[in-house]
DNA sequence: AGTTCCTCCTGGTTGC
DNA sequence: TGCAACCAGGAGGAAC
């Protein structure tokens, strides 16, 4: 599934397929991918056919291209549960499930096609107007507007989080999900962090110290940037990069999917936690049942 | 206004 | 064996 680390994993490897180059007739083999671009099919097509694009940027999940002369438009591309942007050569056959196809002449003059591959449907391509982010000055396009900053990016202020989840009666899985209060985690590195901080899904935030709210956020960004330099988390085909290779990080996970297993800090302690799976909000949840202990009530 | 729930989707897995 | 029900979950918007 991809979060922040298989985004950002798509973004570079779209970099120099779009930074310069010039886009083609957008080729929609399935409108659903296209729900949320205003106007559909026929503006987003007329927006990039012949256009100079620019170097793609992320925040949270929300990848983007910029359309290099309209300052004021970008093609937001969101991934969702299952979509992947592959780069490929023109004569390669199509893959199962493909939705889009964009024909690019990169910078340099190679000749390649943009494939957006979306299983499930939840991701999708949509043309939007850029506005300058009051926080950091960034030109954000309006739908990524109310996604805060993640855990990588450089203005990133783990107090101002913390500030806001102790004002808040909302419980700490919900809240590492909710992308307008940090972004760019998941389901997957959410269990993570948790494990990571020895913190339950379901303790409240507000009771957190300053340390624990650190500790929490500090974890996410480390299991980010560990999977990102190894290329993100796969399970199976769903999440690949640009080439069509999947991400190593999936052997590292110590908690989720790992249901039944023993707790990997536990057994190197001589201790003998488990990990469980619960349901939380409609989601799943793995946690070590000894050293994340449920909150008293 | 803050929080929770439902819906969008497909294909692999589980259960009868 | 065959088919139905269930499960995975990012995010927006409805509902409470």
């Amino acid at each position: 599934m991809p979060e922040l680390p298989e985004v950002e994993v798509v973004r570079r490897g779209l970099l120099p397929f779009t930074a310069g180059a010039h886009a083609g007739r957008l080729d929609v083999l399935d409108p659903r991918s296209l729900r949320r671009s205003p106007g559909g099919e026929e503006s987003l097509r007329a927006a990039l056919d012949g256009r100079l694009l620019g170097a793609p940027m992320r925040r949270g999940k929300f990848l983007w291209i910029p359309l290099a002369e309209a300052g004021e438009a970008a093609v937001v591309v969101h991934l969702g549960m299952s979509g992947q942007v592959r780069v490929d050569d023109a004569t390669r056959p199509d893959p199962p499930h493909l939705r889009l196809r964009l024909p690019v002449i990169a910078a340099d003059g190679r000749e390649a096609e943009l494939r957006f591959v979306d299983q499930r449907i939840f991701g999708g391509w949509w043309l939007d107007r850029l506005v300058t982010d009051p926080a950091t000055g960034e030109r954000i396009p309006t739908t990524a507007a109310h996604i805060a900053l993640d855990p990588l990016h450089r203005q990133f202020d783990p107090d101002a989080v913390h500030d806001r989840w102790r004002r808040s009666r909302t419980r700490l899985k919900r809240a590492l999900l909710d992308q307008s209060l940090v972004s760019g985690i998941g389901n997957i590195y959410a269990d993570e962090a948790l494990w990571a901080s020895r913190l339950h899904p379901e303790r409240r935030t507000a009771t957190l110290s300053r340390a624990q709210g650190h500790a929490v956020l500090t974890a996410a960004a480390t299991v980010m940037e560990r999977a990102l330099a190894v290329g993100g988390t796969s399970f199976d085909a769903l999440y690949v990069n640009v080439d069509g290779r999947s991400g190593y990080f999936a052997r590292s996970l110590n908690a989720y999917g790992r249901t039944g297993e023993p707790c990997p800090r536990c057994r190197d302690e001589g201790r003998d936690g488990v990990i469980v799976r619960e349901a939380f909000m409609g989601r799943s949840s793995h946690r070590c049942r000894r050293c994340q202990p449920r909150p008293r009530t």
